[in-house]
DNA sequence: TGCACCGTTCGAATTTTTGCAACACTGGCG
DNA sequence: CGCCAGTGTTGCAAAAATTCGAACGGTGCA
């Protein structure tokens, strides 16, 4: 839904992100001429050039950025009255936007959101799962309300709304000689090859915290940025991957892959973070939803 | 100013401010026809009434209510960009919107701005002078920036940026017995008629509460609304009155009326609150005034 | 009951926005 | 060097929207 009177907003946002008239006025299926118009005259009434003119198309200017950025502000604080009217008129609709990292996309979220949604059915989720930079990119774009990610660096425009404290397991096959027991040791966990998050994930940092510390030789065979390929990997043989344990039953089988906790207890801690953009109103939903992720972790 | 795209919206504060579609297009020089069907308009597009049809007019739906206010954040947050812009044109101008109890109306503000202006000869301000609840209300409809008052009582959508203690000082004509004295006793000046600051203003709560405890018995001759009426009362004979002193200097004369420090330390403190609206973006130039304000006092 | 005031509707007049074609310009490439 | 593909921009006509003026239907008050 847009409000007709704010159709302008989105032509300049267009135009920013096609980077020239022509395809933004192709993008918005209006002709170009009448896209120059609008942000011609947007720029008088500003008073400033929002746009500096390239051969090659536009680009914005500082101005720009700071109005751009005030477009998305204006357009989510909307976005959230609109739930707000929905919630006088006694309808719980809404939708939550949700930017996490990997590691939450295999249990965590599904089974909050899944919870969250039996008792607020009117409730929809927009969750895109990306690395770190794009979570806080996210939220600056105003596209999510909450960010959960790991090893955040403390940006000035977030406010952090919860941190929790995180332990990495051990994944391995169904049937691993490992598996038999409750718990597992780092020593016996090198002693077969290991399937590893790369840098760019949330569990990595704090394997490479304990390598570093410790005198182990690990045997690494594997690294990948995605989960899913590591845990499906370990599947077919007796390899061990690692994974950031969120409230979630460790001894769980499924898909032929099961988790141990780890007994060393000087491991680095990480905490999982729940982040917004500072100065934002949430809508209600998001608000209500914060509630459910604190009891759940 | 004023983005033309933004009409729409104050066509539905106008309407909401003057209670009829009527009157409200008057003032806005459009004919009731127009401004009723861009009401509808917009009614539709959100899918909600605004108003209730009313047969002597138009008041607020609890959803126009909700809508109104994001109205006002919206024009408000509009007109920080706007001055923030500017200053990346490197003109320093803007406004603060400032909206202040009686007491601060003598010689805090007016100096304090004065200074600041030295430094910052772009930015120029709205005063407000008002009751404790008009403040507030200033702040709530975005027509405030800053609040300063007394006595506030601790609202949910406020937050408290600064809190000074006050203590009151006495204030008499120039050539009055008293002003022989470096600072008075509160046991001398009840010998003197007292003419006091009424219920409404600030300094007012501070003396109920000294006389509630003490044995003394004032001769109160006038109380008034308006300091400066309580000022040029005292002048013209031997009473007493009493303001809020506010890092200002004691001993300086100003119209024939001079002030005089009380002795009593046991008096009851009443802070003085610096206060916006909670979750408001303040534009820059009233962010730098702050700072100025904190300075001062 | 009558009157004053309200919001609302209709079709025409007006204003604003859009489309189309052409123009002027820049940067890359043969 | 000149061509060419790409850009933003402008003039004028067409289209769409807003606004106007006048009349209608309803409600509260004297």
């Amino acid at each position: 839904m847009q409000l007709q009177y704010l159709r302008v907003f989105s032509h300049i946002e267009a135009v920013a992100r096609a980077g020239s008239i022509r395809k933004a006025a192709e993008a918005l299926f209006i002709t170009p001429s009448a896209l120059d118009r609008r942000v011609q005259d947007l720029e008088a009434e500003l008073g400033v050039a929002l746009f500096e003119r390239h051969a090659r198309g536009m680009r914005l200017t500082a101005a720009g950025e700071v109005f751009l950025h005030h477009v998305r502000a204006q357009r989510a604080d909307f976005e959230r009255v609109q739930t707000e009217i929905e919630l006088l008129k006694g309808v719980r609709r809404g939708a939550v936007g949700i930017a996490a990292s990997q590691a939450l996309a295999y249990s965590v979220l599904p089974e909050v959101i899944n919870g969250f949604r039996a008792a607020n059915p009117g409730i929809s989720f927009k969750v895109h799962i990306c690395d770190r930079q794009a979570v806080v990119a996210s939220l600056r774009a105003f596209e999510a309300d909450l960010g959960l990610v790991y090893n955040v660096q403390p940006a000035g425009d977030l406010t952090l709304l919860m941190q929790v404290e995180q332990r990495l397991c051990a994944v391995m096959a169904d049937g691993h000689p490992l598996a038999a027991q409750v718990s597992v040791k780092m020593r016996d966990c090198v002693r077969f090859p290991l399937a590893l998050p790369d840098p760019s994930l949330g569990g990595r940092a704090i394997l490479d915290g304990f390598f570093a510390r410790s005198s182990l030789q690990p045997n690494v065979v594997l690294e990948s940025n995605s989960f899913e390929m590591l845990r499906n990997y370990v599947r077919g043989n007796d390899a061990i991957s690692f994974q950031v344990q969120v409230g979630t039953p460790l001894a769980r089988v499924q898909d032929g892959v099961t988790a141990r906790a780890i007994e060393e207890r000087a491991f680095p801690r990480q905490p999982l973070t729940v982040a917004q953009l500072k100065g934002r109103h949430l809508p209600q939903p998001a608000v209500r939803f914060l509630a459910s992720l604190r009891d759940a972790l």
